[in-house]
DNA sequence: GCCGTTTTCGGCCCGACTGTTTTCAGTCG
């Protein structure tokens, strides 16, 4: 969970809390508040501000000044507005600490298993004592549960399975394996013999780096054959719920598949509505209701009259407004750009021209140049940046000066017999403690571009991390700065690092920050890509490719770029490669 | 706690499914 991680470090004195440390703060706010049984609108005004303050695209430390004022963010009042100010200075609040003080510290983790909300887990709370998610274990196995009015031996039994599940097993799962399952499980739906139309919504659809379940609708006429279709996949664990329009499973990896079924004529509806994201949807309907309409998965009705629901525009046209892209249905903004007309034009898969990360076998790749440059025409690009390890990766194998020397000139000898693609003379080379490259500067300056990354010292302070990426930067022949936060999705939290002073480095530096596509990564993450675009810093999409097959991960970077807003003229290898040379060529110390 | 083209109070999305209930509360998305 996002809000655990950031309550985790302290703000330093000094430091003021990011965005997403003063989310965190006002969703752990947020489930006091339920276990107390509050207002319920009142939990709800602080659950949004989480995700407005959350993935708000700038700094609001820095974004306070006489024109931008914190109660002006939607969803934000005078009393929020105030919490914001006191979290920045202080890392939290009196509030927080507060119900910290007066709640048991673990009850919060029981609302994050499935089927068990506030009211339930305050009950367990009162009458077994229960503060945990392993008291609750004890208890279920101990058949205590049940014992309780309004608890039967299901829920028991229900609860026990997700205490199990939570101890011991993701919680979200990356895009790319999600996906994989998803893909999979819609080709076999897709096979019944009725006719039907299924889609992947949810957070898949829009692009998400992790998602916690899958959605899938199905667009037929024949609803309970389907339903049976989707049931009777093999890879199917456990049913979860089953009924006319709605079903849910557990497949065997632990992937939970919901699947709804509406009518053809629905589909437009349906596909906003399980699209979502809940914010966005929210926020729609709040439009819907101010012109005396009602959204919901059918349609949208005036009175008793349905006027769209067909088709995605049709809903969205209906409250005058153009179709907004799925990527960025978070409730971050785009409804107001759509409505004033100013959505962007996000980037495509196809828009780039060229992949500016990559690795052969000379370091830890699994290929050669030549089929590397094989799957990269065969992608469509026009150019492919070869940027093996340096010596100082010693596990990759990273290359010293004599083999850096022999790949340039096989990468020449290749280029000079080959059309396309044009291989870029590249090194993804270690930025040391100090911030010092791990290369002298003659070789790196015989090179088209220079990728700088860090893979080790990964626990330096924030200032120091910092201070480090900041002197790589400053290096006459930086390019690139490669996974800017070094983090690996649901596996390694990323280093301690000041974002925002790299983003800023990186204009006044005029080098650039990567996008990197490698599904276990995507880093820059999508708030971050909206923070570098807000800031005028471009962006380079890099695949990070060990083998042929890993150029196809650039799709996950796109998906990254979209949520982030960006377009094509943002990413430099969208470029022609004269272009781009001209860009890199500023870099390269000349 | 937020918000306002019916505005400073009284609303705040809404339909489906489960489990334990005899009519509904809790949860989910």
């Amino acid at each position: 969970m996002a809000h655990t991680l950031a309550l985790q470090r302290t703000a330093s004195p000094g430091v003021a809390a990011s965005n997403a440390e003063v989310g965190g703060v006002f969703d752990e706010i947020a489930d006091w508040l339920e276990l107390d049984g509050a207002n319920p609108f009142r939990v709800r005004a602080y659950r949004n501000a989480a995700r407005t303050v959350g993935g708000w695209p700038q700094p609001l430390v820095t974004w306070r000044d006489p024109a931008h004022r914190l109660a002006d963010l939607p969803g934000i009042g005078n009393d929020l507005a105030g919490k914001i100010e006191e979290i920045l200075a202080t890392g939290s609040c009196h509030l927080l600490r507060e119900l910290r003080r007066t709640h048991p510290r673990g009850l919060t983790a029981l609302l994050r298993l499935p089927g068990l909300g506030p009211r339930r887990a305050q009950r367990l709370h009162d009458e077994l004592g229960i503060t945990s998610v392993a008291g609750l274990l004890r208890a279920a196995r101990a058949g205590r549960i049940q014992t309780i009015k309004g608890f039967g031996k299901d829920t028991e039994r229900h609860l026990l399975e997700a205490a199990v599940q939570s101890l011991g097993t993701v919680h979200r799962w990356k895009l790319s394996d999600a996906l994989q399952q998803a893909e999979a499980l819609a080709s076999y739906v897709q096979g019944a013999p009725e006719p039907a139309r299924v889609v992947l919504a949810g957070s898949l659809r829009r692009w998400r780096e992790t998602v916690g379940d899958v959605d899938m609708l199905v667009a037929t006429g024949h609803g309970s054959a389907l339903s049976r279709r989707f049931l009777s996949y093999p890879m199917v664990h456990r049913v979860l719920a089953q009924g006319a329009t709605r079903s849910s499973v557990v497949l065997r990896s632990g992937l939970q598949v919901d699947l709804r079924v509406v009518r053809p004529a629905s589909l437009g509806a349906a596909l906003v509505y399980f699209t979502g994201s809940k914010a966005h949807n929210l926020a729609l309907r709040g439009l819907a209701r101010k012109r005396g309409m009602k959204v919901n998965e059918y349609g949208v009705y005036h009175g008793s009259r349905r006027i769209a629901g067909f088709t995605e525009a049709s809903v969205y046209a209906s409250i005058d407004l153009p179709p907004i892209p799925p990527e960025l249905r978070e409730n971050l903004g785009e409804i107001e750009a759509a409505a004033a007309g100013t959505l962007p034009s996000l980037i495509e898969l196809k828009d780039v021209r060229g992949d500016l990360h990559s690795h052969t076998e000379a370091s830890d790749g699994r290929a050669d140049l030549e089929t590397m440059a094989r799957a990269a025409a065969a992608a469509g690009l026009e150019y492919l940046a070869i940027t093996d390890h340096s010596h100082g990766l010693a596990v990759a194998r990273g290359l010293d000066r004599r083999r850096l020397l022999a790949q340039i000139e096989a990468i020449d000898r290749f280029n000079e017999t080959h059309v396309a693609p044009v291989l870029l003379k590249g090194i993804e080379v270690d930025i040391l403690e100090d911030g010092r490259l791990d290369l002298p500067d003659d070789l790196l300056a015989r090179l088209d571009l220079v990728v700088g990354a860090v893979h080790s010292h990964f626990d330096l302070s924030r200032e120091r991390q910092t201070t480090r990426l900041l002197r790589a930067m400053d290096h006459r022949c930086f390019s690139i700065l490669a996974h800017p936060t070094g983090r690996l999705i649901e596996e390694r939290a990323p280093y301690a690092v000041d974002i925002e002073r790299i983003v800023r480095h990186a204009r006044e530096r005029g080098c650039f920050l990567e996008a990197n596509a490698h599904p276990d990564r995507l880093d820059l993450d999508d708030v971050h890509c909206r923070l570098a675009k807000a800031a005028g810093v471009p962006l380079a999409i890099g695949s990070d490719a060990h083998d042929a097959g890993g150029l196809a991960a650039l799709r996950f970077g796109i998906g990254q770029l979209r949520r982030g807003w960006i377009e094509a003229k943002d990413v430099i290898n969208t470029l022609p490669l004269p272009a781009l040379r001209a860009r890199l060529a500023t870099t390269m110390g000349a």
